[in-house]
DNA sequence: CGTTTAATTGAAAGCAGTCAAACTATGTGG
DNA sequence: CCACATAGTTTGACTGCTTTCAATTAAACG
């Protein structure tokens, strides 16, 4: 299989791979699909609620959400993609997007005919298993932040998110003591968490006064992990890891 | 094709058939399941959240839930099933539930192995389609409920709730002036809304004394339904009613 | 008809929002 | 490399929506 530098597409193949074990044809389907890639900007929107959706994607690098507003405007992130995640695999099998899919900050996508990716589907068993797999675990992660938004408080409401953004950024081993880059402003988190840039502020202090966190600019280690879960009441199931 | 009463299976048939036209070897297959008869009390689970799921099945009357609970043992109503709906699905392509599916009354459902529905989902391309775009249509209104939580107050918040019910339970036709039987305590609503009882209670006489909505009992009458409308942010966009 | 469950009400407390200002980074052009 | 502009963070004071707690009333049920 070619580099993700030589074919894009292989980024692809790397994600359904991780769902189930992808046959060699359909390696090879996936490889020749025509794609673009391409570059957004922050707030650059790739798909659009309402619009006519027929292509879908993959996350190469930045991040991405989904979206929606209510009618004052006011934004609410629904998920929070990381490279390597798929997007808008919706298209699949809806005409109309109900949600915004939008940059969170500068990143590259590369971008497929949603009826390629459809058909390739159609032939092969493994390749559209992986596909609902990743769908239903995407829903799986909105019901945890359903949970997360209506049942917990800021401070675990924070903390739940900086617990799933580092399992998935960088795994499940050794999070004590490990550092990463959360390269969202906090208004942004706000939008994500259903508060205010004001509420993130004071709540991220609170966990670095609480010595869970420590920070410095967008940099965050945790200090304290298996306490920041347990505040968090955070566990991994949700995200379906296991293959 | 058999009427429901003759055998209950029907209705996944029908329930299939809103997503895609579904042909006759299809029908008879699904038809030929053999399925179990279930009656559930009002707090009895059907599926697990950590438990294995084997089974699935579609609600014939009753109510029923997708739940998950805080560690503090907070409930949290992820989505509400109505008679017609299918339950389960994910137990299709994964596992381990991430949720619990629980009674919210006492109510009728009909269950089939995972196992075999999938197995016809596989053989038949509109099968599979109509399954996912049903799959896609709950994570859809997770979605909305993420906004309605995160973004909407307890007004417009409970607002929407009511007319996304009216909606799925009875259509999209003269809906001002309907009435209808909301079986669901303060309590419930509550834990579907991500607010207390004592608010949805405040929360619907508010409503009331606006002139939104009349209420005797669990029957709820929309009075200014365009106006409800309006205050819950609602459209029916998300609920993919399209064919 | 008594017992339990649900709905309603009131008072008080608290979490999060709002508004506005100050401060700090970041980035751009000269 | 500095000066300025812009975007983001931080802080304080205040407001307000929602919760909590507790008590009362009404409804549902055996």
């Amino acid at each position: 299989m070619p580099r993700p530098d030589e074919n894009p597409l292989a980024r692809v193949v790397e994600k359904l791979g991780e769902r189930a074990p992808i046959p060699d044809k359909a390696i090879a389907a996936i490889l020749q699909m025509p794609y673009v890639v391409k570059q957004l900007y922050r707030g650059d929107l790739f798909v659009r609620e309402g619009a006519t959706a027929d292509k879908c994607g993959i996350l190469t690098s930045g991040l991405i959400v989904c979206q929606k507003k209510n009618c004052e405007g006011d934004r609410q992130i629904l998920s929070v993609k990381i490279p390597g995640d798929m997007l808008g695999l919706q298209s699949l099998y809806l005409e109309t997007p109900d949600h915004n899919i939008q940059a969170l900050t500068r990143c590259r996508i590369v971008i497929v005919p949603s009826e390629l990716l459809k058909a390739i589907s159609d032939e092969f068993v493994v390749v559209r298993h992986a596909i609902s797999r990743i769908m239903l675990t995407e829903a799986s992660m909105l019901r945890e932040l359903i949970l997360n938004i209506g049942r917990r408080d800021a401070r675990a409401r924070l903390a739940h998110f900086l617990c799933e953004f580092a399992v998935r950024t960088g795994g499940t081993d050794k999070i004590n003591n490990r550092s990463f880059e959360l390269p969202m402003t906090q208004e942004q988190l706000g939008d994500a968490l259903g508060l205010t840039a004001v509420h993130i502020n004071r709540t991220l202090q609170l966990l670095t006064r609480d010595n869970l966190i420590a920070r410095v600019g967008k940099n965050i280690r945790f200090v304290d992990w298996d306490r920041l879960q347990d505040i968090a009441d955070f566990s991994t199931r949700y995200l379906h890891l296991e293959k």
